[in-house]
DNA sequence: ACCTGAACACCGTTCAAGT
DNA sequence: ACCTGAACACCGTTCAAGT
């Protein structure tokens, strides 16, 4: 078995193959959208019109499969973190990209949880995924404000992105979730602001 | 049927009902202990020697039995709160509540998103569980700082709890999560600290 | 090389039959 | 009033048989 990857699938030369990949994607896009990151896998088969041996085929686990859902806007996430370097502020760039990664860690229901709080936000093993860039784009912001002095410098840019990301978790638990992202953010981004011996 | 709640069929007069409810307690607490608050209840009922049908009688959903396995637990908290009445600050009465918070939500892998995100950090339907008063104690102490002037108050106490348990779960996601839990709890000190303006 | 779908193991939940 | 355990539905995962 050659195409251990999704990028490998992706990129194969049988139509068929191919096609199942897109199906797979797409479906697995309704369905996360409908019942969160955790949507069964059966039904995503299904909906795509292939067995389940074929969806594990092309995604080996779950996170495959989300990942592979997720692509455009990790792409988009990345763009913008470039387009921020050029902002005056450091810690101003910083807190605009967090706030955008907050939004994209909950498009799922489930998903900060699911996904990206592993393949964002630990040091092991988020080489080979597509958010090993998301992750890369998001400690540079951090380095950047932490280099500039204008957030504390005695934590470093991976628990900021678990911290952050923990926020987007805490707003699934809530009904009125939304309204809280912006002031959890606001609370942290002060803190990291204030210096590790406070005001 | 009569007894729904636990606490009834805990108060039971029958002696083969409250020996199982006991039981299958203490076989919670292990089976918890050891693969997080999603263990098996098929595991847990016949750890504790009773079929499956018995658990679901004393406890109807994962979160009654999680809550008593926790209770002891619980109630200590509870107390610790009123305790920290007397400490001259009430924003370090705060502080020190909310460290031992978080060392309760990470009792068990999985619990801080199990029970306590829902129990403790939402307005709706805490009110007859045994988690009512520690979201209750809580709600006291944040008040009470920001009574004080001691930290923002455009923000709720079940917002903070949330964001406090939020850590508690996000040190869940990193091989060194204890290691981080203290600086994330100081830098959202901080950030309350700091006030509405930033510093 | 890839697909199919039956098969397996496991789990949560319910309920008719017991005592 | 409570317990038992078989039964059901569902799901993730694997794999032998196909093309």
């Amino acid at each position: 078995v050659e195409p251990r990857t999704p990028a490998a699938a992706r990129r194969s030369t049988r139509s068929d193959a191919r096609r199942n990949y897109d199906r797979l994607v797409a479906a697995a896009g309704e369905a996360f959208a409908e019942h969160g990151s955790q949507a069964s896998l059966d039904d995503i088969a299904r909906r795509a019109g292939v067995g389940p041996g074929t969806l594990y085929r092309h995604f080996p686990a779950r996170e495959d499969l989300i990942a592979a859902a997720l692509q455009d806007r990790v792409e988009a996430l990345c763009e913008q973190a470039r387009g921020l370097r050029d902002i005056e502020s450091p810690v101003a760039a910083l807190g605009i990209w967090l706030r955008a990664l907050i939004e994209h860690s909950t498009t799922y229901r489930g998903l900060a949880a699911s996904l990206i709080a592993r393949q964002l936000a630990t040091q092991a093993d988020a080489t080979a995924s597509s958010h090993a860039a998301l992750r890369a784009a998001g400690m540079a912001l951090v380095s950047r404000a932490q280099q500039a002095g204008q957030i504390r410098a005695d934590i470093d840019a991976t628990a900021i992105l678990r911290l952050v990301n923990a926020i987007a978790w805490a707003s699934e638990q809530s009904p009125d979730g939304p309204d809280y992202r912006e002031r959890h953010l606001q609370i942290v981004l002060d803190g990291l602001r204030a210096g590790p011996a406070g005001p």
